[in-house]
DNA sequence: TTCATATCTGAGCGCTGTACAGATATCTTG
DNA sequence: CAAGATATCTGTACAGCGCTCAGATATGAA
């Protein structure tokens, strides 16, 4: 309570508790990781009392969803960047290793992200429908670099295949036992880089991350 | 307490409390599913009080680990026998079947295995080390199927991208959204097979689940 | 100005992981 | 076989969790 900020558009009491719900969220997600994550820690971090969340979210599932929901649009944004920077055969590259660097950068946040997922069992429904989102740039890169748009399920085939396998090297590229790896190479993005070449979908690509 | 087993060795009071509380652990995983593994759960269902497994694990993330460990023996076990029923160039490819196999058939076990090691950043040692693990499976069979052993970087490359690539599918093969493309493709295993092959480390092949 | 409604608080329930003192069974030593 | 050391287990307790609900309070509509 009390320092009700100036907006224009203040709903109620707080001013907008639901977004004050989402950033204290994420705040405590940076600084003290997933595990910290209580609904009640990040009550107590927007200043309000356990009970106030729940007039916003159905229950912390909720809260976690719209925290992930942060995070897939964060991701589209980088990954549209990352294609736009490079030059059409290095693009689908340029997607995979923004995909990743993603992940190395927001851990706790894509851990959000999947746990969610696990979850329901599937990816938020926008993944597919919205053209925007890093799914569909993955799909429609293909098809700039040579897939046959026409064959429907051999271009989603492929498209799968090159996600699961950022997906892997997302969760694992952080693990000890890769670490000696990337000295070898001379840097992580040698590694990643590396590891994706080896997946075949994807060409050697030269842009920073 | 109770009912003592008529067991020759039973070092203590219970037997051996650790075995169960494992066993217990991993029969409330199966019917309950993760969320529902709490301490005290596992306690009870193991007829104990919520202190004792602290005589035989320094916390829940210890007495998770074990769980774990046997995921991970028995993962190597279905993927030891998946490589001999399989012919030589179908090995790799029945190694990565029967890995998202596995992840299918014990979701929740494959959760606490992944969980632990995204808690600690790192794969179980004996997953390098034992010559017998998944891992080492993977890399020997590339071997095999003609990689240059004497490269190891490019091949524990080859290998990581393999397992990354299967890690991914092993956790979004479930995921609603590509339940369409199971049915027109005549079958989950179908679907399996087309991702790995898009992948384009493995090859195809022709052994069921 | 009055009233309905959306928002927030405070207290409370049953659960969790973990700590600790005390009881009990087993192993070891004489 | 006796006695003391030690490992094992119980009971109780504490703080924190997700969530519920009755009641207080601020807002928008009449």
């Amino acid at each position: 309570m009390s320092e009700a900020k100036t907006v224009e558009s203040r709903p109620y009491h707080h001013g907008d508790l639901r977004r004050a719900l989402v950033d204290a969220a994420r705040r405590l997600l940076e600084a003290e990781g997933p595990s910290a994550l209580s609904l009640r820690a990040v009550a107590r971090e927007a200043g309000v009392s356990p009970a106030a969340p729940y007039h916003h979210f159905k229950d912390k599932a909720e809260l976690l969803d719209a925290v992930a929901q942060e995070g897939w649009d964060i991701l589209d944004t980088q990954m549209m960047e990352a294609k736009r920077d490079a030059d059409g055969p290095h693009q689908l590259t340029a997607l995979g290793i923004a995909y990743v660097c993603f992940a190395r950068d927001n851990p706790a946040l894509y851990r959000v992200m999947y746990d969610a997922a696990r979850d329901k069992e599937m990816l938020p429904d926008d993944v597919q429908k919205n053209e925007d989102s890093a799914y569909c740039q993955v799909r429609n890169t293909m098809i700039a670099q040579g897939a046959n748009p026409a064959n429907e399920t051999h271009l989603e085939l492929a498209t799968i295949a090159a996600w699961c396998a950022a997906h892997g090297l997302a969760e694992m590229a952080g693990f000890k036992q890769f670490e000696h790896l990337k000295e070898e190479l001379g840097g992580e993005r040698q590694f990643l880089e590396a590891v994706l070449e080896h997946v075949g979908l994807f060409t050697s690509a030269h842009r920073e991350c």
